[in-house]
DNA sequence: TTCTATATGTTGTCACAACAACAAAAAAGG
DNA sequence: CCTTTTTTGTTGTTGTGACAACATATAGAA
């Protein structure tokens, strides 16, 4: 019964934090790309920065990877096609898929984009140690299992 | 340096772990009110809940408590007026001014609303302690008081 | 092989966040 | 008092997440 008293107040909930706190962390690489000169949010970054690790996967793959699922990973990939940065070639194979390649404009750019959300992350976690960083995301990884379990269970 | 180090992978990233813990959050709030019958997003229920602390306030005043910017306090109001949870007041006084009450209905379901996110939040917190809970928050909000000084900065 | 089920990707809808532009009302300044 | 600025709320656009419906292609079962 953690959260079950008088005190218990919706502003304070851990839920709402949480939120706030995922907005803020967004906008705030949004702004630090924009200062850069980056076209990029927060999720066409997560795709991309995953594409780097894993190119040529189709779009379903990617969507797992990146945790997105297919519907939305096809919007973000028609932004980052529009803009130049990958490229959807028909699978030989499978002509269902398209699998997505990186363009001369991605790769060019991977360094200044990775630099730019390292030194956004450097900053946004000042103050905390290592120890509580990975003790933070051991109880993230937590409560996510939990949640998981309870979707699973209720369908 | 906390990041900048070879292992560095996006899917382990920090901003990355929370964007998942928000959305499972949210959706496995807006599950387990849909296993009541409860037609309610989380966000939609984060506005209401405020509202029964601090009914009659005008609509902006509204979304700085619930942390929401007057657009989209706007939208999610429409929603819960259109739902008949609350009624828009025109202020005698300041006739720029919506204040917002409650209806009977809102009033009837609060009960029902409130231990249903008291039993989800029992549940996705399951493995945790108070303590932890606690560390964990306060980690939170000093991150995002790191990210708001970076805004503020950057302007 | 043929019929059915599944996988893949697209499109449309709704909810929400961030932003710009707008109208109306109030406040502030002269 | 009158003009300018600010506040309040609305609407439109874009990006994202969850969902349903759809077409096409592949896989599996009869």
């Amino acid at each position: 019964m953690k959260f079950d008293n008088p005190k218990f107040k919706p502003h304070s909930s851990p839920g709402f934090i949480i939120h706030k706190l995922d907005s803020y962390l967004k906008l705030g690489l949004y702004r630090a790309f924009q200062a850069k000169g980056l076209d990029f949010t927060a999720e066409q970054w997560g795709v991309l920065f995953r594409l780097y690790d894993c190119e040529g996967v189709h779009q379903s793959e990617l969507g797992v990877r990146s945790g997105k699922d297919r519907h939305n990973i096809t919007r973000i990939l028609n932004i980052l096609e529009k803009k130049g940065f990958i490229r959807r070639v028909l699978d030989k194979a499978d002509k269902r898929r398209y699998n997505i390649y990186l363009t001369r404009k991605s790769l060019e750019i991977k360094e200044k984009l990775t630099s730019t959300v390292l030194d956004f992350l450097e900053e946004a976690f000042t103050g905390l140690t290592k120890k509580d960083i990975v003790a933070m995301k051991r109880m993230h990884e937590h409560i996510i299992k939990n949640v998981d379990d309870l979707l699973s269970r209720i369908g």
